[in-house]
DNA sequence: CGGAATGTACTACGGGGCGTCGTAGTTCGC
DNA sequence: GCGAACTACGACGCCCCGTAGTACATTCCG
């Protein structure tokens, strides 16, 4: 529904490439595979993503294993939808900026998706 | 390209629904029809999105009139193709959640727009 | 059992964006 | 040249987010 910040979207990123939930541990690794981080700072990341119902949890022992509450498609696809139907948006015209926007195999992948829904 | 807040975005619908380019005053004007902002509120909104290149303003007198850089449409598409193409983004679910979200008639619009596109 | 890990909760601080406006200065019309 | 309209610029507070420290609980190992 919002829009993640630049840490945020990098611990979305962690959990939604992880086939399993993830402690704070795990995705602290990830993320520091290519930074330096302290692990409370992950952690509060990762806490306020829980508050804010985009990652859920479950407890592990004395651990909490976290995992996202939606995947990016969906995400993406609410965020479109809301975009979409707000008053003066023009979906005609959109489609047509679309089309334009989209590559060759982008817009056939759509098409035939959408033609058989 | 970035997310406007919620003053930007009324100043930035006043601006697509007008006919031609608006100037300060003309936007307070219709802002105030449901809000009682001062004038260099809203001139200083339109400044930080001139700054910013979503909207563009041209000279007449000692005014400036403003007119937005895009429209929501390309706005709309230029966002969504962003975001779809980030990597570890799946194009197919993309389509999937699309369309289980889109009503008939919208799914409709988009697939015929997308075939003979 | 008792200390070292490991983990969480809570607090904090600084920067940036944005809503909000005031003041000072400039320009245009009469 | 004067007043009205307009702009330029600066300012302040709030909230979000990146970043982290400290304090406290739990667990594990010797």
């Amino acid at each position: 529904m919002p829009q993640f910040g630049g840490l945020e979207t990098r611990v979305m990123e962690s959990l939604w490439d992880a086939p399993s939930p993830l402690s704070v541990r795990e995705v602290h690794d990830v993320i520091n595979e290519s930074s330096d981080l302290a692990y409370t700072t992950v952690m509060t990341v990762l806490d306020r993503l829980a508050k804010k119902n985009l990652v859920l949890r479950d407890r592990d022992g004395k651990a909490w294993l976290y995992r996202p509450a939606a995947t990016r498609e969906q995400l993406l696809v609410e965020d479109l939808l809301e975009s979409l139907r707000r008053p003066g948006v023009d979906v005609v015209s959109f489609a047509g900026a679309l089309v334009a926007g989209l590559t060759e195999s982008e817009r056939l992948l759509l098409s035939s998706r959408l033609a058989d829904g």
